[in-house]
DNA sequence: ACAAGTACTTACCCTAAAGTATGTATTATG
DNA sequence: CATAATACATACTTTAGGGTAAGTACTTGT
């Protein structure tokens, strides 16, 4: 992960926004590129490390993981690691990250409704 | 002969989650950092340029007016401009953009119960 | 001996998004 | 004549995020 530099503009925005704006806390949260993906994957039941990684052929190992532990720092999504060998990691939805599931569905509700012309008028 | 530069990666896995992710279809439309702020904004009726301006301190008018741009070519917003002078223009939610509220309200409900700490178990 | 599978890690690069600063057109008003 | 107000526009710089490529540790199978 890089550095953040405390003093920038933007990190000052992002203080005024996070505590003004709740919707901006969410983005905080589900922003990254592949967050959104991940989530809906493990809407569907937990997941391993590589079942994550081919059911996202696009998404690079190193975005996977970052995401994934940032997800896990966010407390959006549980870790779990056996201590065998070769490794046995699974990743499962927190209740926080259960919680998310309405948001997502009415994104997507309202991304079909678009794509109908639903709001075409 | 010189190897020809394929189109890069990022726009292919753009492609790939417009197509496959509703969801990052949603986070294209109001992912800038402030569209959110902005769409929050004109759920309370009508606002003219300035008006938007004064009620986000912290956005600087490049950002303002090119977010705002963006939102009326995705049709989220629309400009509403009287051929007056000094210039008097006015923003509104779309229908489409109205249709957005649900998803803002789903997000804001999360981030309350985040910060009571329902989710924490 | 060595490749394969799993779950990462790390160093480096490139680009898109965001920020800074300044300029524009028009007219009313002091 | 100069300033204020409004709604932008634009050149330039910075920053955060994402991508590439390569390496690590450990054990089982051939």
């Amino acid at each position: 992960m890089t550095a953040i530099k405390e003093s920038s503009t933007i990190q000052e925005n992002k203080q005024y926004a996070l505590e003004k704006c709740p919707v901006t806390f969410v983005m905080e949260k589900i922003g990254g590129y592949w967050k959104p993906i991940i989530l809906y994957h493990l809407s569907t039941g937990d997941k391993r490390y590589s079942e994550l990684k081919r059911a996202i052929p696009a998404v690079t190992e190193k975005m996977l993981i970052q995401h994934l532990k940032q997800l896990e720092a966010d407390g959006l999504v549980i870790r779990e690691a056996k201590p065998v060998v070769p490794p046995f990691v699974t990743y499962k939805l927190s209740s926080a990250g259960t919680g998310l599931l309405p948001v997502i569905d009415a994104m997507a509700s309202w991304a079909f409704k678009m794509k109908d012309g639903v709001y075409n008028m």
